[in-house]
DNA sequence: GTGGACCTTCCCCCACACTGGAAGGTCAAG
DNA sequence: CTTGACCTTCCAGTGTGGGGGAAGGTCCAC
């Protein structure tokens, strides 16, 4: 498989799988008599697990190493097992974060829907930040 | 007031004003005769402006938006009501997000918890992503 | 033999909010 | 007069996940 047709078949691009390729989540291809690289089919279902990945919030970097895990011949089941559960508790404390925040931004549009518009004077900072 | 002065007192670094200034968060001060920076005192309170913007959420091209209106002379009230709501709409939307992601990963991670670690099979594509 | 689709490497570019460091100028104290 | 703290400008880099485009090579059909 060319390159051109690998990204058609997972749905990305030339210039990602080559970036890829650059930082080590697809291994280095064949390459034809003229230069071109030559995938092996089951690439696919490899860009297929990265997109997974990416879809539940992993970056690159973890995926890798996931991926370097599996390479070694190790099954990844608990390193991927611990990967999700710390992912788990981020996303928590995430969610947490951005309630608490919608709260305060809540309360402060509020007290500017509130104010007499009046009483804004531009020559002193906005009282409603 | 100097830059370190005035960075001291608003709690942030040299490096930081001037990049406030040249992306025009923060007017260009007066000069000494040596060249140094000069500042108002009163831009302690539009760094803590700044400040607490940020803590909202806001990114520094929108607070720039609202200081520029602040600083044609209008009362930025309306304005400032416009972007919190947005802010407050957006908040939800992530929080929804995080929740719908949060609820995939953490079935991805339980599936791992329960199989037998033996039917991982390292030469195909891990079966829990 | 030539046109066009496809491929190669290479280097630079985006947002975001800064941060680091080099080379040199200013100012007050001792 | 010198030391050291402070200041100046300018250039470049951080991390993330790629995208743009140049200059040139390859392959296949017509």
């Amino acid at each position: 498989m060319r390159i051109g047709e690998l990204a058609r078949a997972s749905g990305t691009t030339t210039k990602t799988l080559r970036y890829y390729e650059a930082v080590a989540l697809l291994p280095a291809p064949e390459r034809t008599a003229g230069g071109y690289r030559d995938y092996d089919p089951k690439t696919v279902a490899r860009l297929d697990f990265i997109r997974r990945s990416q879809a539940a919030g992993l970056t690159l970097a973890q995926i890798r190493e996931v991926l370097q895990v599996r390479d070694a011949g190790t099954a990844p089941c608990h390193h991927v097992h611990d990967l999700l559960d710390r992912r788990v508790h981020e996303l928590d404390r995430q969610i947490a974060d951005l309630h608490a925040l919608r709260l305060t931004v809540a309360e402060l549009r509020d007290s500017a829907t509130e104010a007499d518009p009046e009483s804004c004077n531009p020559s002193t900072v906005c009282r409603y930040l």
